[in-house]
DNA sequence: TAATTAGCTTGCATTTTACAAGGTGTAACT
DNA sequence: AGTTACACCTTGTAAAATGCAAGCTAATTA
């Protein structure tokens, strides 16, 4: 891992707490992966759209791990890959990527593919938020 | 500015629209002073507890600016001063910002300083958010 | 037992961040 | 008018993070 804990910021501010553990271009977009995408394992992360280098994406999931946001298993079922899924500190992330969201939609000019999701999340903003939290 | 905007990743996804914009370990902390101290120039953010560099912060800066989200004027009241000011598009931050402070309030052991802020969030959250958005 | 799959590790180039020092424009003091 | 101070940066260099390509290991399948 390359996240240097002599470099955190003991301030006790909360906006640079959480920016400690996931300000950066790519924390977030694994936890989407596995939130909005059901993705859980390295491989189904490796196909995200945006092309996560290998050695980035298995920094994130260890420094996710470490932080408690996420756990690692050994899949029953295939003994030679290992299943990650969101602890709670992790699916409590779900409120903050529903806002990045909402507020994406209101801002970005292309906004397409989105539409159909902010209209869901207006009409239900509640349900659609139990909706991520789920254990999948 | 060292955001490349050959970098910026244009596959439609909001979560990953956001994070081009303020993915990264300082952005979120000049808008919290804005936001949540009501910090207005450059000698006011560099006084941040966290200690930011004159370069990243005069880099975030212009960053903020050429995305719109703060304004940058001249001072009429002291003409070697700029102002800056948050615009709509950055004062929408605000939920994101209270749900990160939400969530650090939660999972930060150390979380000192805070009950107060959460207390309030948590009695009118509404009212918090509405009064992060005013214009100052 | 050879090939394939899943999950990494490593080395090196590039980019970003951090730290320290110096420079510029505006205003205030002498 | 000249010096000093303040506010806002700019620049150079070192350190760290990121990106890219290649290779390596353990479990499984052919």
């Amino acid at each position: 891992m390359t996240k240097n804990k002599a470099k955190i910021r003991q301030t006790g501010c909360p906006v640079a707490f959480g920016l400690d553990i996931f300000g950066d271009r790519w924390t977030l977009l694994v936890i989407r992966e596995i939130m909005l995408r059901g993705k859980r394992t390295y491989s189904e992360f490796m196909e995200m759209e945006e092309e996560i280098a290998t050695n980035i994406l298995i920094d994130r999931l260890k420094s996710l791990e470490a932080e408690g946001l996420v756990n690692k298993e050994r899949d029953p079922e295939n003994r030679r890959s290992f299943l990650y899924s969101l602890t709670k500190k992790g699916r409590d992330l779900a409120p903050i990527l529903l806002e990045i969201i909402i507020w994406s939609g209101e801002h970005d000019k292309r906004s397409f593919a989105l539409t159909e999701v902010l209209k869901k999340i207006e009409a239900d903003r509640e349900g659609f938020e139990s909706g991520l939290r789920l254990e999948i």
